[in-house]
DNA sequence: CCTAGAACTGAATATCTATTCAGTATGGTA
DNA sequence: TACCATACTGAATAGATATTCAGTTCTAGG
């Protein structure tokens, strides 16, 4: 069996187990039902994945890359003012979540148990995360756009931290919004702030 | 024993589990942990609450009734103008937090399975602080202080969205600043924005 | 001091499930 | 075809722990 449909493979379970756990929570979701809607046996799941935790850690970590990498295009791609690389940072956060609602619930709602299980690893991915950002915030210092006493990685944290709410709110709401339709309002109230003029 | 000793005994068992709870995660502890923490049986447990599942509800109400009491004196108290309010709502939400690390870590951490298990209690109880934040922003937008086109339920969920990602970031760092320290910055950027005048 | 009922105890139970591993199937190669 | 390595299977295991309940201790009122 080549690399190739091993990863592929690899790729089914990490598939089944985001569906499962989105569903009935990581506690919730046994290896027995991972493995069933793979349409493999349990003991397989162990040939690709030490533990049910290297489980959840693997969905993790490739969503996560996905998010980085996309992240830095904008961020070290082609020239731009600072304001709209921030715009379509927003946008892609809520874009990414937005288009697959298990990975939302798993990063909104199971993830954040991880300062037992994965503190280190998720917030170190998050600081990275979080880095890309500021390097926006302080680009538009440097131009003179944003504010001179800002700090890039408070600003950062709370640009993350409304989208987080957004996401979350998204995920728990009933709704049939599209989650990107909110990030025109996040970017306006980001820059200029709920002060009238 | 009277009804005053009986409550006392049901928050030694609530203070037991805080701690436990806030070192090892929810899944993570053990009822006999909590019993022995309180200095009690294993069974007198039960005696207090239906389950495990009733102490971590029972958690979250004591606590979130704790801030909508407060939040709403701040709300329906003394006239002051909007940006008081706000200002005052803020740093309330940081300091209850940031006065209580263990509560913290439940709240931020623990509480996030809750899509799952506590979904309709937890989400009711944070819309009707939401709720208050609302009223203040609405309030703001009649004064004419905040701008017109800001839809008061966003603005709120913004202003916790930023709080929480404040408390998350306190909760996992191991830098000890105070995080009430950070009430200010959080409130200018959330009235002013990034951009520069 | 007695006694009934309330409060408490903690060993036993009943269940659940992550992980293992001895055995089976598969597919490429000579 | 025969062979071997790799991939897969799924029943059995081992360990964990929420919850129960029969028995004990406490306590307040008479």
């Amino acid at each position: 069996m080549t690399t190739q449909r091993k990863e592929t493979k690899r790729g089914q379970i990490l598939d089944a187990a985001v569906l499962e756990i989105a569903r009935h929570g990581y506690y919730g979701t046994t290896v027995a039902a991972i493995a069933s809607r793979a349409g493999i046996a349990d003991g397989t799941v162990y040939l690709y994945f030490k533990s049910k935790e290297e489980i959840l850690v693997s969905i993790f970590e490739r969503a996560m890359q996905r998010f980085i990498d996309e992240a830095r295009r904008i961020v070290d791609g082609k020239p731009a003012g600072a304001e709209s690389k921030l715009r379509r940072l927003v946008s892609l956060h809520l874009s990414l979540l937005g288009q697959d609602r298990d990975l939302a619930v798993i990063f909104q709602v199971e993830f954040r148990h991880t300062i037992h299980v994965l503190e280190l690893l998720s917030r170190s991915r998050i600081r990275e995360y979080l880095a890309l950002m500021a390097q926006v915030v302080e680009q538009g210092k440097q131009e003179g756009v944003f504010k001179a006493d800002v700090e890039p990685l408070f600003a950062a944290k709370s640009v993350f931290g409304i989208l987080d709410e957004m996401a979350t709110d998204w995920v728990l709401s009933k709704k049939n919004i599209r989650l990107s339709s909110r990030s025109g309002p996040v970017c306006d109230l980001l820059l200029d702030g709920l002060s009238a003029s």
